[in-house]
DNA sequence: ATGGGTTTTTGTCTCTTTAAACATAAATCC
DNA sequence: GGATTTATGTTTAAAGAGACAAAAACCCAT
């Protein structure tokens, strides 16, 4: 079906991660152009010559979200030559979770994409390519992660509550933690700085924030939660 | 330095250690051409366009030895723009254990390769491309899963002593282990069976041969040795 | 101002698992 | 019988998981 002398093309697609509106989200871009015309898929694009793979996942996160300095892990290299319709395509994909406040989305309309979107992770709609196994993929090595070390951080705001920090686990673990042992563990950690704020929220008792004190990111062995 | 025109090449690299004469050894071969005429290297060859990833490691392994059904698992993909000397080439690396009992070194010189060999992994000869790295990324990588689950069964022979699998885990960790604690771990996990047959070997109290039971790799949570 | 509703905050106990340390007897060969 | 290697259990301490209840702070409505 291919010639084989037909040459290999190489992207890079990211998934990114957030946490808006109580949900796990993921951002999509729809396409302008076959194949895939109209659907959603992963920001992405060709690996330029002379870049490396790490800065060519960079580039396209700035690119489409004008986010840096993220904690950005290569996932896993997709090569199905029948995963792209047309031709074949390698892919090299990235994954990074990121604090929902640092995002401008700052989209313009361009020829290749009409629309750049966070959706939730629960209810993604038909996907372009194997971006839907990719995503996938993505949560289950987020999740293996976030049992070795509190990757959960880059998902929060500067300045957060131990509730809000624990509804990020949950979220990506999808199962509910003992509020008193999450507590427990993450105060022992000694990852975390208490500042002298509260929250001014609504109708109930302030919640004290917190920020993360000294990140180390690959440090720390032993589990998190399991 | 590149034109941003020209097309990448792929190619996948694939490290296959085994124990052989008490030591971790890693398969290179030498190369027959520029660059790095006669120099040590990976087994590794351009993906074809038309199989995935995969088949081609598995492909590359067999033309080099021989050998089949072998957990090979994709590493990680190198892409420095100046990895290779001459052209854009992105590396697809995967690494596996094998056994040194089921490997038959059928290599019929070619134009590509005038040898191939097992290297010790402690006194490497200096290697073609970022080679070197490759194996020293696979070698942090086989360790790590080596305390998740017991893959040091792929480097033995079908039946095995307990201190030959111990000596095992004690040349990837690099370290030495309790003799009890080894023993009372393995077998409390049950995944060894245990054999009518002992070893008939030197001048010493003959040893119990084991093989694997079930073999479950991606299953077993919690830690083996740390 | 009072009371009801909601959310935060905190400590203890049990049970299980894990890590680490450690010494002696048995089987074989010479 | 001497040398060598296999085989085997117990104890201790530390860490982790999981279950569990009551008081305090705030808002709001009455």
């Amino acid at each position: 079906m291919f010639k084989e002398t037909k040459t290999h093309e190489v992207t890079t697609d990211v998934v990114i991660f957030t946490i808006k509106d109580d949900q796990l989200k993921v951002l999509l871009v729809k396409r302008a152009h076959e194949p895939f015309k109209g659907k959603w898929a992963l920001p992405g694009g060709y690996i330029r010559i002379s870049e490396t793979l790490d800065d060519a996942a960079l580039r396209i996160l700035k690119e489409k979200t004008n986010v840096q300095n993220i904690y950005l892990e290569q996932l896993y290299t997709f090569g199905d030559p029948l995963r792209h319709p047309n031709s074949r395509v390698i892919t090299c994909a990235y994954f990074a979770l990121i604090r929902s406040d640092d995002i401008v989305l700052s989209f313009e309309p361009n020829t290749e994409i009409t629309e750049v979107k966070w959706h939730p992770v629960n209810s993604l709609p038909a996907l372009a390519f194997d971006h839907k196994e990719i995503i996938e993929y993505s949560l289950k090595r987020t999740r293996e992660r976030l049992e070795f070390c509190p990757i959960a951080f880059q998902l929060l705001p500067q300045k957060f509550t131990l509730t809000e920090l624990q509804k990020a686990y949950e979220m990506i673990l999808m199962k509910k933690l003992d509020k008193r042992n999450f507590r427990k563990k993450f105060l022992s950690l000694a990852i975390l700085k208490e500042l002298d704020e509260y929250t001014k929220s609504g109708s109930k008792r302030p919640a004290r924030l917190y920020s993360f004190d000294k990140i180390t990111l690959n440090s720390k062995r032993g589990h998190f939660f399991s």
